[in-house]
DNA sequence: AATCTACATTATAATAATTCTAAACTATTG
DNA sequence: CAATAGTTTAGAATTATTATAATGTAGATT
């Protein structure tokens, strides 16, 4: 979903109703210069910020679950005690920081194309997916 | 943890007292061929298959943690819903089958050395991983 | 071998994240 | 400006996981 796009006409074409509840996701979610990667938590805090009135907790997980099925979100997996989602929904390499537990999207440049020897007989490659972990240089990082 | 090894020992030499509980779960996890990667719910109901008396639930769980801790498990994230664990504890690459959902290990020789251009700035790459999502040629698989 | 003690197991309760429910609300259609 | 289908909401329910505290046991000490 591009910065700035009409939300309202956005969320037509997947046949979402345009609420007041959504668009003002879009805007949270969308009006941004670098791909956001949030958990709900980090999502309902922002909204309470930016937001005049509250958006009830049930509604941000059944609009970041209506996002996701409509293809406007993806949902990764780093760590499974937090459910991570990502803006950039094409498939894509991360870093992940692990003394903030900040995502990072690598650009395309930053690895080199995964070539895949042999696969799974019978089976088609959906994604290939990078995760980087990365920690701070000096300390004693585990 | 290798096959058919001294697990009584193998607990003692990181400080975990080999009880029944323990060593059976040893045998049940690290007595097989291939690498084992498992859910706490697939373990559950495999100790309670391949036990007359059953373990605890929060034994299981207690267990688990301290043979992670130990550097006898990882724990694998692919799906945020469900939590992964595997015997083989080194960084290496995965096959996850979105039909089955199963998770495999790739061989050494299966994906070219991943070759990372750019880090993050003042910090140090930890680890390097792939996840390949296959999924059933045929079907209109999404 | 009996006793001691720190650690482990267990059933159960507590917590946390997520989903469900059903009533009130609202965007769209006619 | 209804009618209606879809949406929001608070709160209850469910699920996975962790904490608690009583009981049990491995390994050490007598
Ligand atoms: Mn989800
Ligand atoms: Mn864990
Ligand atoms: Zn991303
Ligand atoms: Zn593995």
């Amino acid at each position: 979903m591009p910065k700035n796009c009409n939300f309202i006409e956005k969320l037509r074409e997947v046949g979402l109703r345009p609420t007041k509840q959504r668009v003002k996701m879009c805007e949270v979610l969308y009006n941004r210069e670098k791909t956001f990667h949030f958990t709900i938590n980090d999502l309902v805090k922002l909204l309470s910020e930016k937001m005049n009135q509250k958006i009830s907790l049930a509604t941000v997980y059944n609009t970041v679950h209506a996002f996701e099925k409509k293809g406007y979100l993806k949902e990764i997996s780093i760590d499974s005690h937090k459910s991570y989602f990502d803006t950039n929904t094409s498939a894509h390499h991360h870093f992940f920081d692990e003394d903030t537990h900040e995502l990072i999207d690598c650009d395309e440049s930053d690895i080199d194309k995964i070539n895949i020897r042999k696969n799974i007989t019978g089976k088609k490659i959906n994604s290939v997916e990078v995760l980087v972990r990365v920690a701070s240089d000096n300390q004693t990082q585990k």
